[in-house]
DNA sequence: CTCAGATCCTGTGCGC
DNA sequence: TGCGCACAGGATCTGA
């Protein structure tokens, strides 16, 4: 389900109703996720206030009096808002519990996500801290991305894909941005001109923000904290598109699989 | 070191 | 209608 535009309508939606609140419970129907829930997460959550609620890459940071909640939503995951008689469901594997009585429900169905309370500071903690810069941030610029490609044989796309030179770009964007900055996804990265890595920087920033904006994209069951879908989906121009013709040339877009992920492109638009 | 591939897990949608 | 298979938005590990 989520990429960054979706983890941050997640927070945004989820912040404002969990802010100053205290936890009364932790409940954990599934303990079997990506990392092993903490077995003692609920005492260490217990009796604590919610003091901020962050985001850095796909993790949301639950910020206590003491210590951190980290959640992942992995591929399938999603947490929203239910009252305390809604009954749990097939794949609610955990309940926070706040003392006004409102449940924040995580549902993950392939259980690729992550619970874990953390006591120290999150940006030291092994799961961040070789995490790469922030695509909206100015640390990510077109001078850093060039600079990382250089003597790169990997294709463009498994690249901007990996943690460590920029977090946030999952399948759908790096799709996207490749196309719009004319990139063949198979490019080695560091063949890439700076004009065309300029380009992409530019594309990656962009595609994210207007993400962001429409509330993240749906494909099949992503739903915002308050059940809205995004409406990203829409503005989609590449991904998922093979054997449709491309927007701009009405060639027959192609796919390959790169990283084990399936690649859309258009073989017209982005010939290298 | 770099990179391709397998892996964790369940649900969905397609072709037969 | 039912079955089997391919594939799915992530991230990490293994081994070539």
């Amino acid at each position: 389900m989520p990429e960054l535009p979706e983890i941050e309508t997640t927070k945004r939606g989820v912040a404002p109703r969990l802010l100053n609140q205290f936890i009364s419970k932790t409940l954990v129907r599934q303990e079997k996720l990506r990392v092993p829930v903490n077995h003692d997460i609920d005492h260490l959550c217990k009796g604590k206030q919610i003091i901020d609620v962050t985001r850095r890459a796909k993790y949301l940071i639950i910020h206590l009096t003491e210590g951190y909640l980290f959640i992942h939503l992995g591929m399938s995951g999603h947490i929203r808002f239910v009252s305390p008689e809604t009954p749990a469901g097939k794949h609610d594997h955990i309940d926070l519990v706040l003392e006004n009585n409102m449940i924040l429900r995580y549902n993950d169905p392939r259980r690729f996500g992550l619970w874990l309370y953390i006591k120290d500071a999150p940006s030291e903690h092994p799961l961040l801290s070789h995490l790469g810069p922030e695509p909206l941030t100015d640390e990510f610029n077109s001078d850093y991305l060039f600079k990382r490609a250089q003597n790169k044989t990997q294709p463009i796309k498994s690249f901007i894909m990996d943690n460590k030179i920029v977090v946030g770009v999952g399948n759908i964007y790096a799709a996207e941005s490749l196309f719009l900055a004319g990139i063949n996804p198979l490019s080695p990265a560091g063949s890439i001109t700076l004009e065309k890595i300029i380009s992409l920087t530019n594309h990656i920033k962009d595609t994210l923000a207007l993400a962001i904006k429409a509330g993240g994209t749906t494909l099949r069951d992503f739903y915002a904290a308050d059940g809205k879908p995004g409406y990203f989906s829409n503005e989609l121009k590449i991904y998922g598109r093979q054997n449709n013709p491309c927007y701009l040339c009405e060639t027959i877009i192609l796919s390959t699989t790169i990283g084990g992920r399936n690649s859309a492109f258009c073989p017209n638009c982005q010939p290298n």
